[in-house]
DNA sequence: GGGCCCGTCCTCCATAAGGTCGAGGACAGT
DNA sequence: ACTGTCCTCGACCTTATGGAGGACGGGCCC
């Protein structure tokens, strides 16, 4: 039998090649209807709260709002969708909190037609879905996970990406050497590193900067 | 009038979204056919020899061999052959070697259907285009154009910025230290810095690591 | 042969950075 | 009033780093 409704998907990618294939891909599926498109965040979540898809396939890096507050927004403005997210990068932090965002699937871009269609579907029947190769990423990601850094440490660290030593930070942010030295042993802690290079370094990893 | 023959491309990108998108694009337009697609620079080098399509869509970013490299080889193994580079992104040093390789137009990702369709067309007329966005920042690439890090300089700057001390990374490398900060040195004048954590961001950026 | 770049190594030195301990004040939440 | 977090600063110590100088052999190119 086939199945009884046709999902209704919605698209949002910034890039008009990457929507033109997500949506060739979808149409060529029984029981799979492309509904509409957005090239943004907010262009998303106006259309979402519009015309209620069952679906909103959304990617996670885009112009103006990000992927993840994008997902929140759209499901307080159509309750009965479900956010899968598709991303181009597995190693992406954001990945978690679009988790908690209430997202219900992950695509690479990477994935295969049939992966999908197969997410979609999945997500039409309320699963989650996960791109295999994502699964472990995600567990690894919490086993890792950051506690936040405050907002100091990140002022402090974003300045020494910049090159400038502990002495210049402080000059600029009007506070002492010493200070300045405080925060970045804190940031080391809480990024589990010791020495400033694979702060900045594993801080840009996360998105923290 | 029409053209008086059709425009065969062969695409290349790891994405089979993206590759669905530039297809269902490009087949909309007359006069052009996609005769080929392939997931990696290797099968993009292996099938242009094997059909002369007269334009091959490359992505600068793929698993294996990149875009620039597969450029050269494209060219070598396809003379016939023009190649567009497709990137996401606008900030790569990879774009001025891909100019140098002999690519013959540069694309974003964000381009619209016209706009890749337009530039396919220039492109077997023989023209270089350029996405408009582009072109400044290749001006602006050139001028500070980098003197290039010799191997074992960027060897010891992929240490460091994997956070290894200079005499871990002597011991790594079957070196002492004082080599180690030679190269760093040495890596440091050539990247206009003076210090290890700028020279690691600016080595990231200028896409050197 | 004479440059020129690369890779390797050395010494000496000043300073920056990392680590430890302690401590006071501001402010929010309970 | 108490707790916790954050921001601030100090003293003191060890180690790492950056800078200057020189040196030597090996390729490569003209």
């Amino acid at each position: 039998m086939s199945d009884d409704i046709t999902i209704r998907v919605l698209l949002a990618d910034d890039h008009p090649v990457v929507r033109e294939g997500l949506c060739a891909m979808l149409e060529s599926a029984d029981g799979i209807s492309v509904v509409g498109q957005a090239s943004s965040g907010e262009e998303a979540v106006a259309l979402a709260a519009r015309l209620s898809p069952d679906i909103v396939l959304l990617d996670l890096r885009m112009g103006g709002m990000d992927g993840v507050e994008a997902t929140g927004h759209v499901l307080r403005g159509s309750p009965g969708s479900k956010v899968v997210i598709v991303t181009t990068y597995e190693s992406d932090a954001d990945i978690l909190r679009a988790v908690e965002a209430g997202a219900s699937g992950y695509l690479l871009k990477g994935s295969s037609r049939q992966e999908l269609i197969n997410a979609v579907q999945s997500a039409a029947r309320g699963e989650t879905v996960l791109t295999p190769s994502l699964a472990p990423k995600l567990f690894r990601a919490r086993a890792v996970e950051t506690p936040p850094l405050s907002e100091r440490e990140t002022e402090v660290l974003r300045l020494v990406s910049q090159g400038l030593t502990n002495a210049e930070i402080g000059r600029r942010l009007f506070i002492g050497e010493a200070t300045v030295k405080t925060h970045l042993l804190r940031a080391f802690r809480k990024l589990d590193v010791s020495d400033r290079t694979s702060a900045v370094i594993t801080a840009l990893e996360r998105g923290l900067l």
